[in-house]
RNA sequence: CGCGGGAUGGAGCAGUCCGGUAGCUCGUCGGGCUCAUAACCCGAAGGUCGUAGGUUCAAAUCCUGCUCCCGCAACCA
């Protein structure tokens, strides 16, 4: 007999840049779901890989002097390496600059334009020479290009375009008929109101980018990011190639994991390709919150990254595991904070699971040697924790199907913290003093047991380092650890072994402070003696000639006036002195420096930048403030000793 | 009136759709216990549910106005 299948997958990560725990929290929730369908016997598929075409990707190889996909290989090994790492049961990985996916890629897109559902137009719009880019009418800045504030002018630029609104009756009909189709509920609104805006075809491919897949039956044109990225999820499965052959075992898809940013390519785009195909639609597409950063989204741009390999070697992979299943309510956006997961790890991991195992395990050898006698003796105080304890799998299978991940977590505790209790009202260590006893205390210490064989197993798909190491000490063999394995009283004994704490308390002040140190020390010194390495590689630009430097004019200006402007949270409006003329600038630092932080001080500015209007027009910048990128995304101004003139030449 | 999210004990959140005793975790304080990782168990204090009105026998919840915070978009040259 054939199993029942499920198949899951991650989005498809973008390796223009080493990966930070937000992309961690995503597959880690996946692997969550497919370790637990598995423990329930389905045939699980878990796919997740990475996206690897695109300009940005180009830029940065370019940068560092090496091809596209010398670049990528990097990046994804070392993605690779992250998911081994945090034990990441993976069954494929899908490169999307696999020979096999190119191929069925350009089958894809061959079928679509044959059929008429992917045609040939233009991409109407301005065009800026120097940038060599096309910009709509939205983006024109006063008219002008929006990234050097040049002219630009009316042009055509051909483009291959999905026919998207063909498609949107079917769409909306689609989420009708599946109410469950995008999750969580609320999202669903937002696709619709979308929708309903009147929905645009998309342009599927570019002729300015040259890393991507050609089309092959025009080959000025690459395949733009949809078709390459979203087919992903089918060709992994061997769909137009011969790679695999488990298209017709796992098609359509149980469940396709997303970050809320994505979720709208997911249930527009990708369901019009595969309508456009005659395809199956997947069963659900879930928009996953993000993981906040002291209120901000983290985010590479932002230098707020926090690094998932640093923090799984200070605390260990499963307590950032449970961290992040635990704490972030599926759905919504969840707040990281070092304070939030020492906490974490401490109450829940230490105190309670960690702490409990250890002392029934204790117990048992104190008491009987390390195994429980087969004399016990039940009693009343038994039956509330065995109840519980049973319900637990079936509460545990509920949350997993409706994807309540958190409140698995929490379900499962319910049992360990009910143990716990147990301890107290039972009082082991009085039942010890007399022999008499010893059937009753069997009894206990039994039921204690057995409460840690079901977290040992449920716990297993959540943290699957931990879950072994429970089992050891409880002394079981593998026939008591399956899922169907759990029926209360089943193991006729336990014979334990006492081993290490499973999570060993943190002193949480003493960790904290040497964060703190930490972080310090990180900053940039004002006495470079020691020069530490830029923790990430540094975005180099190409080598210029020296009379192209030249061409840059820096001068020292004196800022004479600062204000904030109503109209913008990020800008501050300067007025400074150049030695000749008072000219305006806006700067993007007023997240960082009040108005009179600037007043009165010389300042180093690009003086013959283009003028650039901004805000709609109603103010025009005149030159760039010289400020340089803090770790946290901030910005330092270049403040000049009050003695320089105004107008000094900088080189 | 650009789009959206939010405001609930000290902190973080649930409850709001579908009005009826304000709940959870952490923290604090007091007690218990000694098997255990200074852990575990019990109890207590602490909230006019952002604000002003309205509907209602009854509002955290429904309606209206307002304030503040946070994303996104416009915009960091």
């Amino acid at each position: 007999m054939d199993k029942k299948t499920y198949y899951i997958t991650t989005p498809i990560y973008y390796p223009s840049d080493k990966l930070h725990i937000g992309h961690s929290y995503t597959t880690v929730a996946c692997d969550a779901l497919a370790r637990y369908k598995r423990m329930q016997g389905y045939d699980v598929m878990f796919l997740t890989g990475t996206d690897e075409h695109g300009q940005k990707i180009q830029d940065k190889a370019a940068a560092k002097g090496v091809t596209p996909q010398q670049y990528v290989d990097e990046i994804v090994a070392g993605i690779k390496d992250l998911w081994k790492l945090m034990n990441i049961s993976n069954d494929r990985f899908i490169r999307t600059t696999d020979d096999y996916h190119v191929a069925a890629v350009q089958k894809i897109f061959k079928q679509l334009f044959d059929q008429g559902d992917i045609y040939k137009s233009c991409y109407k719009g301005h065009y800026c020479k120097p940038c060599e880019s096309f910009w709509t009418d939205s983006q024109l800045v006063d008219g002008k290009c929006p990234d050097c504030g040049g002219d630009v002018y009316e042009a055509e630029e051909e483009a291959y375009f999905l026919k998207t609104s063909k498609y949107a009756d079917r769409i909306l009909q689609l989420y009708k008929e599946n109410p469950e189709f995008i999750q969580p509920e609320t999202r669903k609104n937002e696709m619709i109101a979308f929708i309903n805006q009147g929905l645009q075809d998309t342009c599927v491919s570019r002729t300015s980018v040259k890393w991507g897949i050609p089309v092959d039956f025009d080959p000025s044109h690459t395949v733009y990011v949809w078709v390459d990225a979203l087919s992903n999820y089918i060709t992994a499965l061997g769909y137009e190639n011969e790679k695999y052959d488990d298209y017709a075992k796992y098609w359509p898809a149980d469940i396709h994991m997303v970050g809320k940013e994505i979720l709208r390519f997911h249930t527009i785009i990708w369901p019009a390709i595969l309508m456009a195909l005659n395809l199956p639609m997947p069963k659900r597409v879930f928009g996953h919150g993000w993981l906040l950063l002291d209120g901000g989204k983290m985010s590479k741009s932002k230098g707020n990254v926090v690094d998932p390999v640093v923090l799984c070697s200070r605390y260990g992979v499963d307590a950032i595991r449970y961290f992040l299943l635990r704490e972030i309510p599926f759905g919504n956006d969840g707040i990281f904070s070092n304070e939030a997961l020492i906490n974490r790890i401490n109450a829940d991991l230490a105190n309670d699971l960690g702490n409990l195992l250890s002392r029934s395990v204790a117990m048992v050898e104190k008491y009987f040697n390390g195994t429980i006698p087969a004399e016990r003796t039940a009693d009343a105080l038994d039956d509330e924790l065995i109840s519980i304890v049973k319900n637990i799998p079936a509460a545990v299978t509920a949350d997993m199907d409706n994807l309540l991940i958190p409140q698995a977590l929490t379900d499962i505790f319910k049992g360990i913290q009910r143990a716990n209790k147990y301890i107290d009202e039972t009082a082991p260590w009085v039942l010890a003093k007399d022999e008499a006893n010893a059937p009753r205390l069997a009894a206990v210490l039994y039921n204690l047991c057995e409460t840690l064989r079901y977290a040992s197993v449920l716990l297993a798909p959540f943290m699957p380092a931990t879950a072994p190491e429970i089992a050891k000490q409880l002394g079981l063999s593998s026939d008591v650890l399956s899922f169907d394995s759990l029926e209360f009283g089943k193991p006729a004994t336990f014979t334990v072994h006492k081993g290490e704490s499973l999570f060993p308390r943190i002193d949480a002040a003493k960790e904290l402070a040497e964060l703190a140190a930490a972080e310090e020390a990180a900053k940039p010194k004002a006495e470079p003696v020691k020069v530490e390495a830029a923790s990430e590689p540094i975005g180099h630009e190409p080598e210029i000639a020296f009379d192209d430097f030249c061409k840059v004019e820096m001068l020292v200006g004196k800022v004479t006036a600062c204000e904030a402007i109503k109209e913008s949270k990020k800008l501050l409006k300067l007025t400074i002195f150049d030695g000749e003329r008072e000219r305006t600038i806006l700067s993007g630092i007023a997240k960082w420096y009040k108005p009179e932080d600037l007043a009165g001080k010389n300042v180093g500015l690009v003086a013959n930048l283009a003028p650039r209007p901004m805000l709609g027009g109603k103010y025009v910048s005149e030159g760039m403030v010289m400020a340089a990128d803090t770790a946290d995304g901030g910005a330092n101004v270049a403040f000049f000793p009050d003695d320089v003139k105004a107008g000094a030449r900088i080189h």
